[in-house]
RNA sequence: GCCGAUGUAGCUCAGGGGUAGAGCAGCUGAUUCGUAAUCAGCAGGCCGGCGGUUCGAAACCGCCCAUCGGCUCCA
């Protein structure tokens, strides 16, 4: 080994000599192999990620990656965004491109152009882009001083790459990586794979508007979402796999099931079928025991609270655009809409709790006193954001507000850990813990929010749950920890939320007597473990698919007569088993038992029961099991014997 | 709120400047049938709303409403 040597160590512990200066390239093809050569994408050294082109100046650890590797997928997908803003700019001149980074699922690339892009568009950008897989051209990469990049992208005319230029160099940049493939050349960290003949297919989706830097009062920009796929094969896959999630969506199922509906004249206000209603009690009657047996007293409170409410808890300054107004009929019309406000409906149930606590003296021998409310709230949502279930204007929470001594916090924090893991656990949903801290646009000083922080915070920790950190997330009043769980196909969503607030209780100015006959303040715990009925019913319906369990399920039986003359047998079933507590009803269709079972497979029913002669004389049923198959029939048995497989399924299981 | 797309029967969807179509669902009749669709007939629509262009508009244009995909925001 001469001076000019480095050693670099191999994944499985191998070492190998080279020259300083050789290429990964080179050194892939003469010391391990011309297979892996070929198949290489980029590499780590040391764990930091690289191209292929990089030289080994110094000895160090190597890992080659392909596209056996998940993580070259997001490299190529990165490539891809590339060759996607190169075609653009080919096909569209005076196009300006800005950022186009990768996602779970693909990428996205913005650019500004005046004329928005049209289906039509998208589909010559996709054969593009495609056809310059086929060409093949190298990326190369090529680093350059703050000065040749500004002088390189003033030429191009692009006045967003500039201003991101700027920002890298006052960020303490010294260099600019420049990555060209034919005679494109875009900027970014890297690494690229070798050639764009290596990204495989490239599938563009979708067109939609997007702001530069995502503030809405900034330009508004074009954005391309596509995806990148080795082969075509896989990428057909995950078209499947979409649609197989479209297929579960929670508005289609809806309809198909008939849970719920919407209407025009009432904008993200859901109308709940029978079938849906029941779904919604059955969840708010468990949510209520639940709460019952942890100390927590329901109340309601009013729905419609003048304005001067609103200036107290601080809603009027910082939540009014999200609020209906009442206006006052008297007041001068040329006055501005939230001065003729003399009203409004409540969009949280916080402040009327707060009324509620204030009405009368409490002592520390009421606390933690925890009030819980499922009450209807009504927040002005902008109409683009309204979507099924899961955005509404009109919505129910399971909510609750906890008021405590501050040495209470932590017992607190760990009894709603527990109520929160028992609640997702009957519905199989995983969950994961963020902590986030105090917004930009918050009420309260400085001291009030570190106090906040690490009270909740140390709470937190000693559930011993693993949690991810949020900074500047948190509620306008108070530091939270936000409950996120994944559905059976892996979508996220946030749905519970404990959230820590000093300042409500300074604003009401709320107290208890302690045990030294002197008045304390009290601290207000938010919670909510379902979020909203709506959306946590939206998310239970993608998550079962619209199968669901038998406690769920609107109509958990349903008795299939064979004949007309089984007709009193499928009857006197029927009401005992209602009498059992089911929820059971009888097909009077005259159809054959095909069709019949058909309708209640459809209609996702967990169980239907045939009856023909052989039960009739048997004084028996045959249950059929939904979703099941083959082994759907489960055979002639007592009504008993039914009941004792039902039952426990039909119980609520929290 | 912003960008784009869409809106035809209860549902799913064809059609497209010259009298509005299908399947399923519904109703009526026949069929009484054993584990995912029996047959026939009937009925059903101001083609989202309002304006405009045109001899003629469901179709073309404009505005509005709603929905969908995103952005900002969020339970």
């Amino acid at each position: 080994m001469s001076a000019q040597d480095v050693t670099i160590t191999l994944p499985d512990g191998a070492t190998k000599t080279v020259a300083a200066g050789t290429t990964i390239a080179d050194f892939v093809k003469t010391q391990i192999g011309p297979g892996l050569a070929k198949a290489a994408l980029f590499a780590t050294i040391d764990g930091a990620e690289v191209d292929l082109s990089r030289t080994l100046d110094r000895s160090a650890k190597l890992a080659i990656f392909t596209t056996k590797n998940p993580e070259s997928l997001d490299l190529v997908r990165h490539d891809a965004a590339h060759i996607v803003a190169s075609v653009v700019q080919r096909l569209f001149p005076g196009t300006q491109v800005t950022i186009g980074p990768t996602t779970d699922d693909g990428f996205y690339y913005d650019f500004a152009r005046d004329t928005p892009f049209t289906p039509e568009d998208l589909e010559r950008i996709e054969q593009a882009a495609n056809e310059e897989i086929r060409a093949d051209h190298p990326f190369v990469r090529k680093e350059v001083s703050k000065d040749e990049a500004l002088a390189l992208f003033e030429r191009l005319g692009e006045k967003f790459k500039l201003e991101i230029i700027e920002d890298i160099f006052a960020k303490g940049a010294t260099t600019l990586t420049l990555y060209s493939h034919g005679d494109w050349t875009d900027f970014c960290l890297g690494p690229h794979g070798p050639s764009t003949g290596r990204v495989g297919v490239i599938k563009l989706l979708s067109v939609a508007g997007a702001y530069w830097r995502g503030d809405h009062r900034n330009a508004q920009l074009q954005r391309i979402y596509g995806t990148a796929f080795f082969t075509q094969k896989d990428l057909d896959a995950w078209m499947t796999q979409q649609e197989e999630a479209r297929k579960r969506d929670h508005r289609k199922l809806g309809k198909e099931l008939d849970l719920f509906a919407f209407h025009p004249a009432a904008p993200g206000a859901v109308f709940w079928t029978a079938n849906g209603t029941m779904i919604f009690t059955i969840l708010a009657g468990a949510m209520r025991r639940l709460c019952l047996s942890n100390g927590y007293a329901e109340i309601k409170t009013p729905l419609l609270y003048n304005k001067m409410l609103w200036e107290k808890s601080g809603h009027w300054g910082k939540y009014r655009e999200n609020m209906f107004l009442i206006l006052d009929p008297e007041a001068d019309d040329t006055l501005a809409v939230e001065d003729r406000a003399s009203f409004s409906l409540k969009p949280m149930n916080c402040p009327s709790h707060h009324l509620f606590y204030e009405m009368k003296r409490r002592s520390y021998r009421e606390l933690p006193l925890r009030l819980h409310t499922q009450d209807v709230l009504h927040r002005n949502e902008a109409t683009g954001v309204l979507s099924g279930l899961t955005r509404v204007r009109q919505f129910q929470q399971d909510d609750a507000h906890i008021y405590l001594m501050e040495s209470q916090i932590t017992d607190e924090v760990k009894r709603l850990a527990a109520m929160i893991a028992k609640v997702y656990a009957a519905f199989g949903l995983e969950f994961t813990a963020k902590f986030a801290t105090r917004p930009e646009q918050k009420i309260g000083d400085d001291a009030l929010w570190d106090r906040a922080e690490a009270a909740l915070r140390a709470a937190l920790e000693e559930t011993g749950l693993p949690y991810e950190l949020k900074p500047g997330d948190g509620a306008f009043y108070g530091p939270k920890i936000d409950f996120d769980v994944a559905d059976s196909i892996g979508r996220k969503w946030q749905l519970g939320t404990i959230q820590l607030d000093y300042v409500a209780p300074e604003r009401f100015e709320l107290g208890y007597i302690g045990p030294d006959n002197n008045e304390h303040r009290p601290v207000v715990i938010h919670r909510a473990i379902y979020g909203s009925f709506e959306r946590f019913i939206g998310i239970l319906i993608e998550h079962y698919a619209g199968n669901f369990p038998v406690w769920l399920a609107p109509e958990q039986v349903r008795i299939l007569p064979v004949h007309d003359r089984h007709l009193a047998w499928a009857e006197e079933v029927q009401a005992r088993l209602l009498a059992a507590g089911l929820r059971v009803d009888v097909d009077r269709s005259r159809s054959k038992l095909g069709a019949q079972i058909r309708d209640a497979q459809l209609a996702k029913i967990p169980y239907a029961l045939v009856i023909g002669d052989k039960e009739v004389e048997a004084q028996g049923v045959s249950p059929r099991k939904h979703g099941t198959g083959k082994d759907a029939d489960l055979g002639l048995q007592t009504l008993d014997a039914f009941l004792a497989v039902i039952q426990p399924e039909a119980e609520i299981p929290y």
